[in-house]
DNA sequence: AATGAATGAGTCTTCATTCAT
DNA sequence: TATGAATGAAGACTCATTCAT
């Protein structure tokens, strides 16, 4: 009878609408400055409703942390195809790494900027997932290690740098690729498979790692 | 006996301390988060002065972040050893750099963290640092592909590439080192450096990159 | 028993209210002299609701002389009736606005004082009005000598003149009226009628404007 | 020895410095939004010596009424010409008028705008020139009436509703002929002296007051 | 399931005013 | 005579959060 105001919808409909609109708050402007009132404008509810579902600014923070750690890092594990040989397989991870943070740059901005910038509920949220990438790159080199039959594996610390240090670079890439035209995603990956596996020592004298190889 | 709330200092030294002040409460709260009064209080003055000297909280922001961009910049200049092959260079630069984020974590987390997650006025503010530190190392690289007498220099763009991995993955380390008791300085460049002019490949087959080869 | 403070109340209402309570305050205290505070505790709620409905000083400050403008050019269009003689139109509507100025006090201080006052969003706000008034009288007096039969009609120029100086005159004993006790509308209306209709010289020797001849 | 920056000078001329100030701050800005930081800027001198010289803003603020007022009370007597007719010596008292505040338009808006704008310290202070205003006019037309032989005095309330009638009359003339291009003072003047003198029934007649009659 | 009405608490910023020299 | 250094107090504005329906 009139406007239809997309009314009376399940729960767990308005739920996603709702987390949907504060990832992009959040990502975008930030814990702080990102305002419940906006948030609920975005999602086209009401404010009480909001808290109705999700409690508070915080719950809801840690909410849209949750389902973006999880969602990157399905994609991560979803990319890297078990069996292939390690530096495939990073290859693989990197790529669905790549895809899915440009397809959700504010999942990725409320991961990497937001929740790590805003004290301690949030910091220990998202260091489970750098925890599960630094296990999947620790398993990676386990099995190149492995493969190559070596009987020392690297030091834990030593593997926790390492992924530190790819993920920076892989963070810095994607803001590279990002603001200089005519970089594909896929070009940043290969920038970072070389650069990571074949080290600069190889590349410059022409042992670049070779995709086909 | 104890700390005397000494009075009527000069302006010089009164801003120092605002300073210092400032850049330990947005360092460890952010600019959102921290509140002016918070960091009149930790500098041992009234708010009022602190307007007096430095005008609004943005523009007292900006100030940090000039101030520590400079400072760490330099730090990076005076570390690396202009005649030194390309690979003893970067380590010496690299040191400087984890040194000098090591002595000042709030300085780092100023930069690094918060500016970069706080919108426009202030991103591009560190833009400017981390463009002049990519040059560094952009230039590092292709000195080095000269060195190594190849006819067939990689081309530009790869080396810019290369650059913003190193520097991002510099930056992650740094931060990473900062937050994981018992990392140093030394340690976090030596795992860079393996990483980066290594390359995993080589980690994994013991061969690291060697500080004294 | 006593004035229940209710609560909960549609926002026509309460908007109406702060509206009269923001005339009141600002048309006793000034612009800048009255505060938010002190609005909204008159008005019987708190601050943030005035913001909510309001949306700032200015504006509110604004809205508050767009609806006393409105009150006395209805008031003043009302009060004068077309068909009478120029001199018994222009009692009338000095009447009507004397009136209404003395039943609104604080709405009269907000345009005559305050608004002009305070320089530029407001005074142009007011200026609107009154030039409404002054053409209303502009157009009585150029009635009233075409009336008179004369073939000479007096220059434009000088009908604007002495139109600005009536209008001048009324906003002066509106605020003396309003200013000083015992003085009825009436009587402030006679005195600006006998002053610019008869003139000082008229009324010096015996000869006032009669509101019966 | 260097730049000349105009120190020690008497007190006096300091005093007439300060309030030179203030008057245009005041004048321009108002009691309220007038800052002492922006007087004393203006005056060349610092803060602490205004609160030496002249003690707060409240005092500052009056002082600068009781300089103003005594300069356009001055002005007028000087301009009138005892002796004359009553007619003549209002045109004179007109013509200083106006020809005082289109000189010192920021005094005027002191008295006219500001004072009577900002509560009770201050009105009152106002007050005491319009009273001298309405002296003059008193005077003027008990004269007149005496010349015109008649026994009868206007009463006492009238007369000061004339006299506001007639200060709001030139105050709105004085802002027309400011803002109508090619209107002289002089001539705002005369219709000022027309309306009031004549009347506008005179006027429609063709009967204006004579300057030169 | 959903919302219009309402607020306590806090933040940035300004200003008149004083102290010590 | 003159000022650099410093602050208490207040004011505009915002926000997360709740209540009554």
């Amino acid at each position: 009878m009139g406007v239809v105001k997309s009314k009376r919808m399940p729960r767990a409909v308005r739920e996603r609408q709702m987390m949907d609109a504060a990832v992009r708050t959040f990502g975008q402007l930030g814990y702080r400055a990102a305002s419940m009132d906006e948030i609920a404008e975005l999602a086209g509810v009401s404010k009480p409703l909001v808290y109705l579902y999700l409690n508070s600014k915080e719950e809801l923070f840690t909410a849209c942390i949750r389902r973006e750690a999880k969602a990157l890092a399905e994609a991560v594990r979803a990319g890297a195809q078990p069996g292939l040989p390690a530096d495939r397989q990073l290859w693989a991870g990197l790529n669905a790494f790549f895809t899915h943070t440009a397809e959700n740059p504010d999942g990725w901005a409320v991961l990497h900027r937001q929740a790590r910038t805003h004290g301690e509920p949030f910091a220990s949220e998202v260091a489970a997932m750098r925890d599960e990438i630094v296990a999947f790159v620790t398993g990676l080199i386990g099995a190149a290690a492995r493969e190559a039959h070596r009987d020392r594996a690297l030091p834990d610390r030593d593997v926790a740098g390492l992924a530190q240090a790819l993920v920076g670079a892989a963070e810095a890439l994607a803001g590279w690729a990002n603001d200089t035209p005519g970089v594909s995603a896929k070009e940043a990956a290969a920038t970072l498979m070389n650069f990571s596996w074949a080290g600069l020592e190889n590349l410059m004298n022409g042992r670049p790692w070779q995709a086909q190889a």
